[in-house]
DNA sequence: GGCGCCGCTTGATCCAGGTCAAGGCGATGC
DNA sequence: GCATCGCCTTGACCTGGATCAAGCGGCGCC
């Protein structure tokens, strides 16, 4: 009974409910017993905007959930071109299991909390309770899923329908603050240069195109940074959903 | 005794063996007995090129492995504008396991030979197998960083980077016919339509960049398909892998 | 043989989005 | 208060790749 204590008593629990809140993230999986084995390894961090969590040439040797704030999964070409190919929200998982070197950067585009744990620990804990292993790979498909839907965009949507299209994907995303019958309104949790590197645009590009949303009275703008959708419904239809 | 002669009287063990050749594949992480089990709900089957072996708005209900040729996973958006999101070549897996319907559509590229089996069969064996789970898994992490690679080439690269990284891409994966200190031969599996639609470029820009790299001696092209590339260091230089 | 079709190449022109440059504006520091 | 900095917007211009159009060569068919 101490032990259940314990754990009621710590963060995991929370986390844990926020993972099955979207049947994501890895605690849900575990028994309450491997939940204590794994609080043992595990630490809580948060970061600061910027803050680089995985490197492209790390090798990996910890796993994390997202808690809160957005992370960005970047690639970068030798030249300096960067390329955004994942956004991961709470309460993502990051890690690449079953591999030691990640080819990608990750790094927190907002302050982020995260959860993070050694790679050996929870490999172990994979192999014991199945349904973890499932989750993850229920992750990945999902994120195979966005990766491939976002190929699309890049490959064939004009500026205009790419833009829109990333502000649906943050006003489904982002806990949205207000909503109703079509309204809806969020902060942006990405630099107008996030924004364009992962759309494969510029910032002028970005910028141009929120400002035609703007005057086309579909959203709002205030501080740069707060986004009212006026009708989310003329927004899909712009981004061609 | 007669049933491991069944076995080795069918078919499918050349397929395992494909399999197990490059770690992919379903069948390499069966039993004998699985492998007759899932044996008696196989269908083999060759198809000509354009077949659609599983369509977007489908319900999938079963799962393949292709055997030989490549087949080709593409979107489209409402207007037609099309994108290929991924390739896969034997002996890889088709399929969208844990979801009913897929998004995206499964097309011969080449003549294609395909092992093809029942959903539930194969989803049966999952639960019995956790390793046949732990290659999906693999295979499912394996296409994402494709796909990830690929959005970086869609987002930032050129037109002549695209281009060297698609050949680069089918130097890797076709059988090689010759190789010989950093000269290879191969025949292209796809035509320039859908090597622009995997590119997001049009077919006028591919066929521009294969005359510039063919002007510049990097590579010689016979009858439309068959690609001789001299110098792959020097591809890979223009690809800016 | 001749004809049409299909896949591909090549040339001429156009334009969406990139590049370059000049502010605007809020935050932070002196 | 003023200077600096970071982030964003806007305008002017340029260009890489799209679009439009013509033609070529292999292949199947009458």
């Amino acid at each position: 009974m101490a032990i259940r204590q314990d754990i009621h008593n710590s963060e995991i629990p929370a986390l844990c409910r926020a993972c099955e809140a979207r049947h994501r993230g890895v605690c849900g999986a575990l028994t309450p017993e491997q939940l204590v084995e794994l609080s043992r390894h595990t630490t809580k961090r948060k970061v600061e905007p910027g803050t680089v969590l995985v490197s492209d040439s790390d090798t990996i040797d910890s796993y994390a959930n997202v808690l809160a704030g957005v992370v960005k999964l970047t690639k970068t070409l030798p030249d300096g071109r960067q390329q955004i190919v994942g956004l991961q929200f709470a309460p993502d998982f990051i890690g690449r299991p079953f591999k030691q070197e990640s080819s990608i950067t990750a790094e927190a585009a907002t302050a982020v909390r995260v959860c993070a744990f050694p790679k050996t620990s929870l490999d172990r804990m994979i192999s014991q309770a199945p349904e973890l292993g499932h989750r993850l790979h229920l992750q990945a498909l999902n994120e195979l899923d966005e990766a491939r839907y976002w190929m699309l965009t890049l490959g064939r949507k004009t500026a205009a329908e790419r833009v829109a299209s990333f502000l649906h994907l943050i006003a489904r995303h982002g806990d949205p603050e207000a909503e109703s019958e079509g309204e809806i309104s969020f902060d942006l949790p990405l630099t107008r240069a996030d924004i364009a590197d992962f759309l494969g645009l510029t910032i002028e590009t970005v910028s141009r195109q929120l400002t035609k949303l703007r005057k086309d009275g579909l959203i709002a703008v205030e501080n740069n940074r707060h986004v009212t959708v006026f009708d989310v419904d003329k927004l899909e239809r712009r981004a061609n959903i």
